[in-house]
RNA sequence: GGUCCCUUCGUCUAUCGGUUAGGACACAUGGUUUUCAUCCAUGAAAGAGGGGUUCGAUUCCCCUAGGGACCGCCA
């Protein structure tokens, strides 16, 4: 069976190159019929927070990308992370290294200081007597020997054991470090594919080693390539939305950012928009690209409006609720009616949710700083706003037809053209220029209120 | 510095050696529209450079250049 995971460490919040790291793990076992696992990789106890663990965990679920069983912590392995350590020493694949790391620094620093690649020297390698001090455990990693990874995305991966030091595996408290750490979890939790970032790939050799030496079947592996910022280098939390909660914070849609991080470094064809049945049928890992792809957020708005034109009405009404009530202030439940009522014209010129709340705005916090500022207003254009409040008052329920005949008798009595009276109005009832067409605007507010705003200016 | 990886329009990408190198976003122009948008149409826009292999290379190989990742008692 296809097993795969996502092995975070709570140490920030979840970055979109790991919700696509998330992604892919979680389609391809759906794809395949098989689980995916969520490891929480919280060994590192200084760094790691509780608040970033269930900031991953929500916005996962924000996702829509859904792990399987309970998530995994990796400190609850820590006891046989440690065992695999002994067992390596006592099978000698593993030694005792005495070296004090302010020794071992000042060599590092003098080997940089002669432009010298440093790995660590091994000296303790063949140390005959134990010493009563303290120690960290190393692997020890046979000496000119290619190890190749078979990756699933790179192809094959030759490097030379030469250039790999014999890494710690457990420190000098007895605590594992990473990659014994997660070798032994991936072990444990039978993961037949390790998808990541290849920024892991040098890890993946001494994984295998590792592999090697206690004598598991060694998983597969596919690093893909890395998401890039703007500026090509590898994204940083300092990226501006670069999380998932940055996207979420402007009103991108879940199911918006998904299909951009599914497109991004992946491809089926000319296919561009998939929902999530699709992706899962879709999607394979021989598709996944070889080349580090650019975070283009232009790209993610403009997918997320087309998620906003063509999602059911009441499916993004809830997505904006949602929005509102977590990034914005409460909106009356009389003024959420209209609003939903009138979803289609209001989404109109919307990229996000919160292009819709703005949109809105006039309906339900009508703010009239604009209308004076903007000297739409004046004696002239007065007489038609008259003449169409006058006409408008006549009426008593809201048609479409009607508001169109008004306007048309407007522009016929006073011979003018629409702009000059269209104009004004619009700003008188919205407080803005840019706002839905005056039809639609005296749908949306009803007559009454129309009448109401209307004669606060003439 | 060492090791490894990458390179098709500005961006995401398609191309299983033979294509007028396709699509999408962004951009430009025109049309629709009662403002602004939407929508529709059209357009401009790419194989890093140099060598091979081949009847034929974007595609396979090599070199160069450029970019990136890793090199912790972090994960």
């Amino acid at each position: 069976m296809v097993i795969t995971r996502f092995a975070p460490s709570p140490t920030g919040n979840l970055h979109i190159g790991g919700a696509r790291t998330a992604l892919f793990n979680f389609l391809y076992s759906k794809n395949q019929k098989g689980k995916f696992l969520l490891r929480i990789e919280d060994t590192d106890k200084d760094r790691s927070k509780k608040e970033f663990e269930s900031q991953i965990i929500s916005s996962l679920k924000w996702l829509g990308i859904n792990y399987d069983d309970k998530e995994i912590y990796q400190s609850e392995n820590i006891s046989k992370h440690i065992e695999v350590a002994q067992e390596l020493l006592r099978k000698k694949h593993a030694y005792k290294c005495y070296c004090l790391p302010e020794e071992l620094e000042q060599e590092r620093n003098q080997a940089v200081a002669k432009g010298l690649n440093y790995i660590y020297s091994g000296k303790c390698r063949n140390l005959k007597e134990e010493k009563n001090i303290p120690f960290v455990i190393r692997l020890k990693i046979e000496k000119n020997k290619n190890i190749i990874l078979h990756d699933g995305v790179q192809g094959n991966v030759e490097i030379n054991t030469n250039t790999i030091e014999d890494f710690i595996i457990l420190r000098s408290d007895n605590s594992p470090t990473y990659n014994l750490s997660a070798s032994v979890d991936d072990k444990i939790m039978n993961i037949s594919h390790v998808i990541r970032g290849d920024d892991h790939k040098i890890n993946a050799i001494k994984q295998i080693i590792l592999f090697q030496f206690m004598g598991w079947k060694i998983p597969k592996y596919f690093h893909i390539p890395l998401i890039h910022s703007l500026e090509g280098k590898k994204l940083s939390k300092r990226d501006n939305a670069s999380t998932t909660d940055d996207c979420k914070k402007i009103g991108i849609l879940p199911v918006a950012l998904r299909n951009y991080l599914l497109r991004l470094g992946w491809s089926y064809k000319d296919k561009e928009i998939f929902n999530k049945q699709e992706s899962i049928k879709f999607f394979n890992l021989k598709n996944i690209g070889k080349s580090p792809s650019k975070l283009d957020f232009e790209r993610i708005k403009s997918l997320n409006e087309y998620y906003i034109k063509n999602l059911d009405q009441k499916e993004l009404f809830n997505y904006f609720i949602i929005f509102v009530n977590e990034f914005k202030k409460k909106i009356e439940e009389k003024y959420l009616k209209i609003i939903f009522q009138n979803l289609n014209i209001l989404k109109n010129k919307a990229k996000t949710l919160e292009d819709i709340y703005n949109n809105s705005s006039f309906i339900f916090e009508y703010n009239q700083t604009l209308i004076l500022k903007s000297n739409l207003i004046n004696e002239k254009n007065k007489v038609y706003l008259n003449d169409f409040l006058e006409e408008i008052s006549k009426i008593e329920v809201y048609s479409e037809k009607k508001i169109m005949e008004i306007s048309e008798e407007v522009l016929k009595k006073n011979n003018i053209k629409f702009k000059e009276f269209g104009a004004p109005l619009r700003m008188i009832l919205t407080g803005s220029s840019k706002a839905p067409s005056i039809k639609e605007i005296v749908e949306i507010l009803g007559i009454n209120e129309t009448i109401t705003r209307l004669k606060r200016y003439i």
